[in-house]
DNA sequence: CATGAATGAGGCTTCATTCAT
DNA sequence: GATGAATGAAGCCTCATTCAT
């Protein structure tokens, strides 16, 4: 098994490129197993063998892809709870553009999704860094007075949950936006759960 | 392909559940594609061929088990929130059962939970029924005056993600309890959330 | 291997009968090799086993099939050329007469048709007896100066030939009448070949 | 089902030729049926996979074969009616050119025989094709009056029946040649069939 | 860097046939 | 006479991966 070498040139660089958008595409539509290299391949314009020049293995791409969508997943929420003063409605405002988010890149997130029944290790990885994020964002929050007071994992695996739930439900299940009245019942849920007493 | 029949003696019938518990095993340790039918057989005692008698395929097993799984549920959900008379404490205890369920049925849980990237349509069948059982019993509590009026399948959700959160955390992930800790703090958010206003 | 017997009540002779009309059907509709024995018995309406109460296996029935379409086709093609003069003409009539057999018989004949690559042996055979009675019968015609003196058993290939690929033509490849006019022509054709000089 | 590409290298073409050669080989010794691919690639020294490069199913190679069948004839048979002068006497020839092809090409003339009972479609184009340019043939010797006018296509068949029946008769059925007589009385047949009046 | 032909293990599925009841 | 459950060999096909060019 040759190891993979990162190239140097340019060149390389974007056969690389290509390749992951392509295996993004390709898993997202068709799921891992469904997936083959090949595929992957063609719609990436390269030859079959080129794809084992920068992934060791169908796995290897797969975590690779998982880990760009963490990068891409913690710049997105970074930009979006930031700036704002009132913590309770930042995570208000944080679930509603993680659902943006997993709809406007549903490839990704069912790669994600599917990635715990492939690679348990590395989805596992990707929810523990998430929940340590969210629980620390929690506990500052905590301390201001601006959330009550609670295990902030606990609170951390809820707001996680209804994401994760969301997100299923409407960017995997079904590709349409969640109806509003919905979003603000399970938003008034949140609130009432979260916010500190008085 | 010949169309499976219904067994006319107990010995197929008895043959059928035999392969549908091999199934179980065998999808839940090793899951739905490192799978496979001859394994499946046998675990059951039986010959390869005679899997083909009962069910056309394996998708078409996957999906007998996930019924059956549904089945089951339902009926371990019914005894658990049954005679107790706080809606609200019912729902609390309700998790905790369910939790108990998945820990107890791991590898029917595991099943279910790749159903959805195997056979979307079984998956989806299985949780729109829940979530309708759910909501509907929601509605009633709200009726009687036991939890907070609000669109009862806003609250059905919450529910449901929480439960399948920590079922994938504390079942598939992890075969551990959720720490007595945490879950208190879950419930706490629950009753928050649930709790009719005064 | 049990060697079936012929069963001696009326039942049992009804049963080897359904399965006969069934295999026809199923042989002459899927072929030979996409045929199942399973296919027959339901055909039949009979259970899987009972198919080997009556035949020791598929291609024995194909055999039994095979001769019983060489005694219905005798039959036939005796009471066609039966009764007339002219001999030439008689043989005109046969290979029309021949030609609506195939059409009436069409899962028979394809049967018949198939079995050459199935078991040579007894395709054979019925081909090398209707060649005799062809022949023993064109050399009678030959001795009254009815058709012109030439080796029978061509005569009776070129007529065969002939019954055999307008068969294949008109009854196996599509199920329709030859047109008048090419029939004309061929029997013309015919004619001309076997008629005596003068 | 990958669709098999044209190969791009010399390697690749020898490859496949290699493949049908073999095929042909193995479908003319042992039938469509008791074929194997596996058999096949062993033939032609390659691994299993490596049929699926080249062609996607059994079938499909049955149906490389036959176009091939169908080139090499009309090559063949252009070369031996060319050149001649009297039609008639072309004809005549042509017949024994073709039983000879049959006989040198066993193998590739069992499987167009057999093709009618795996793949109508393409053994049907086979003789259509055949017809047409057997009529066209015919038409213009009537024309130039070195045949009896009459239906072209009604001619045509009558040929291709002799043809067709002595194939099966003396390279498929028993690989010996027709006994010199009885092709005599048979071309006589013919002859008298399509002489011109006068 | 890239190519694409070749590999070969592995799995699903079919079905003629047997046999205990 | 009939049943129908069970067998198990056999074969097609897929596809991740390797390697010579």
């Amino acid at each position: 098994m040759a190891i993979p070498v990162k190239p140097a040139t340019p060149r390389g660089e974007q056969t690389r490129q290509n390749l992951l958008a392509a295996a993004e595409q390709e898993f997202g539509e068709k799921g891992f197993h469904q997936a083959s290299i090949s595929s992957i391949t063609q719609r990436a314009g390269v030859a079959q063998g080129t794809f084992y020049i920068y992934y060791s293995s169908k796995e290897d791409i797969l975590v690779s892809l998982v880990q760009h969508m963490g990068r891409k997943m913690r710049h997105a929420q970074t930009e979006a709870v930031e700036g704002a003063g009132d913590r309770l409605n930042e995570e208000k405002k944080g679930l509603e553009h993680f659902l943006r988010f997993a709809r406007d890149n549903k490839n990704l997130y069912r790669v994600l999704m599917e990635c715990q029944f492939v690679d348990e290790h590395t989805h596992r990885k990707y929810y523990e860094n998430l929940a340590d994020v969210y629980a620390a964002r929690l506990q500052k929050a905590q301390d201001s007075g601006q959330i009550r007071k609670a295990n902030p994992y606990a609170q951390a695996l809820v707001l996680m949950a209804i994401g994760h739930f969301l997100g299923l439900r409407y960017s995997i299940w079904e590709d349409a936006e969640p109806p509003r009245e919905l979003m603000d019942s399970v938003l008034e849920f949140i609130e009432r759960g979260l916010a500190p007493d008085r």
